[in-house]
DNA sequence: CTTATTTATTTCAAGCTTAAAGGTTTAGGC
DNA sequence: GCCTAAACCTTTAAGCTTGAAATAAATAAG
């Protein structure tokens, strides 16, 4: 059950990236469940809220829905639940876009301000356990890997 | 919105590992969703579904409940619903564990294993494509430090 | 044998997620 | 101005996901 699949020394390269694909959602699902666990424990919220929050701290402005949702690759419907919950606690506000009376802009309080940075640091420290087992210049190389995939499937 | 982040030519190694861990995350997003698209439009079917199935089809003697939800590292009672819905489709079926009346072992149909087979031959193929970014070398050394991560963080 | 604990699983409530459909509002053609 | 199309967003239905509580059966302890 816990056994390590051998690596054939060869075999068709759509297997090779097969396999990359299975460990890669393994390990990122390892991550997020560790990182989950914890935002709720330590902080009672979520992995979505925390995401939420943390794209909106970029824009002090704030960010119209569509925005939010472009931003964080989910569905458009799916934002409107997540800032609801936040709104309701305090953390983010809606305000009005002049000029344009079908969008409304998020962005985080002071108080959901405050909560973020401090989720963030702790965010920060967890992230950098999970990973340890990479140095600098690993995590660097394979962020550049990463990077090509991306541009790859985005065009 | 599509710039890339520069990356400092200094900086602490949790900022480094940080940028790696959210560029992880968006590449698995990526894929997933091509990947999520592609098994509805093409199967009328959805990722956990399918996650389920690859792992049942590994096992031709079938899993227990517990089994199952341990290697897909989700909960408990998340694949009896998906389960549920495999065996109302005729994919897979349930069966009684002797000297265990407690447990149950699931196992796909023979119409589920000739579904799956289909599903996964294109979905190795998807796959293949979306990491055809990497070369055979990089997709192993990406692999095998993916396992370094995955080894630290299940200890 | 009887009680307590552990194991296997389901049920439940809450929240997340998507695609599709619907409701407004804005912008563009004519 | 008027009509169509596009943009912005919410709602809905279905399914996924979790953690916690509940159920039931097997095992252990006394």
């Amino acid at each position: 059950m816990t056994s390590a699949d051998p690596t054939p020394l060869s075999e068709p390269t759509s297997k090779t990236r097969l396999r990359l694909w299975l460990k890669l959602l393994k390990a990122t699902r390892l991550v997020e469940a560790d990182l989950r666990e914890n935002l709720r424990t330590e902080f009672g919220t979520t992995l979505p809220r925390f995401d939420v929050m943390a794209a909106l701290s970029q824009y002090a402005d704030g960010l119209k829905m569509s925005e939010l949702s472009g931003l964080l690759r989910v569905s458009n419907g799916n934002v409107t639940g997540i800032v609801e919950r936040l709104v309701e606690d305090g953390f983010a506000l809606r305000e009005a876009v002049p000029g344009d009376r079908r969008a409304s802009r998020v962005r985080l309080t002071r108080k959901g301000a405050e909560e973020f940075a401090r989720q963030a640091s702790e965010h920060e420290h967890w992230v950098d356990e999970l990973l340890g087992a990479l140095g600098p210049e690993e995590a660097t190389g394979m962020t550049e890997q990463l990077d090509r995939i991306l541009r790859e499937g985005a065009q």
